[in-house]
DNA sequence: CGAATGTCAGATAAACTGATATGT
DNA sequence: CACATATCAGTTTATCTGACATTC
């Protein structure tokens, strides 16, 4: 979890700077602050950001599993077993008993899994909603092809 | 650290939905891609990302005391205590011993700290100018102004 | 065998909270 | 006393690496 900060005195804080003009600068504070609100939106439903993408995941492709989804998420199979644990231990997803081909065990969403994630994905499109508030739809668009291009700039492949 | 993934094989990725869409994703992967991309870049100095991050403070704000580097760089006054301790261990930085006003130790960069972070600061921009490569310069001011306008719509107040 | 998978075990990085002492 | 600071100690979250057995 992150709190941003405890007691931020703006009066203090003033970087004029090189800094204040760097886009990766920005770039953290924006990836920062919209890290701390999905947390905040994400709280009262009790899961964390890597159990809501598991989840979101899981809605738009069933039947993925742990290796699969640890891929789509991009992060290691063992971290995503840590996930897919916590979310079967509280039933809001189920994994096949024995595997179908290889050693990969589907992995679906119950119905009390499928109502957490509309919840959730509600919370977070209300987030989302909230930080574009202010950007004019064609600046929305412009701004999400120029962050995959920073992105695959630096070698984060996809697409 | 991050290693971005293992084995990324995009045939079995292919998310397309609205999590392609959403510039929450987005923000999320181009900030990883740059964390990865700076700690790769950071490491032949021997420098984390928190270290550099202090050290620049420090270069543009000379004297900062723990508990202002702290708020400056928007983490606890504990978390920047670890982060100086490991530097002036290295003899990057010096603390006054004692405080010329209430309990505030003001921090300097040594000679060998300045230099470290004039590498640090060059190699980052590298990394940076690489992010942005293809962007249009009117492109990249337009991107860092519709960053730091998502940041402040979160709540992330600050200049 | 080689490749992918699931999973156990441990390590790490970077943050956090709580509590205590010291100054103005 | 209220308040900011420094710092000790413990905790948490989300990652990672290594190792091993299983299955096509």
């Amino acid at each position: 979890m992150l709190r941003l900060c405890q007691n931020v005195d703006m009066s203090q804080v003033e970087l004029v700077g090189p800094l204040d003009q760097a886009v990766g600068y920005a770039l953290k504070r924006a990836a920062t602050a919209l890290r701390s609100a999905m947390e905040a939106a994400l709280r009262p439903l009790d899961l964390t950001v890597p159990q809501y993408a598991c989840l979101e995941v899981l809605a738009q492709r069933p039947g993925l599993s742990n290796a699969e989804l640890a891929r789509a998420v991009f992060v290691t199979r063992q971290s995503m077993n840590l996930v897919l644990r916590g979310l079967e231990k509280r039933g809001l997803v189920t994994r096949a008993d024995s595997a179908p081909h290889g050693r990969a065990l589907p992995t679906e969403l119950t119905e009390a899994g499928r109502e957490r994630q509309r919840a959730a994905s509600a919370a977070v499109r209300a987030v989302e909603k909230k930080m574009l508030a202010s950007l004019p739809e064609s600046e929305q668009s412009r701004l999400l092809r120029d962050l995959i291009t920073c992105a695959e700039a630096l070698g984060d492949v996809r697409g």
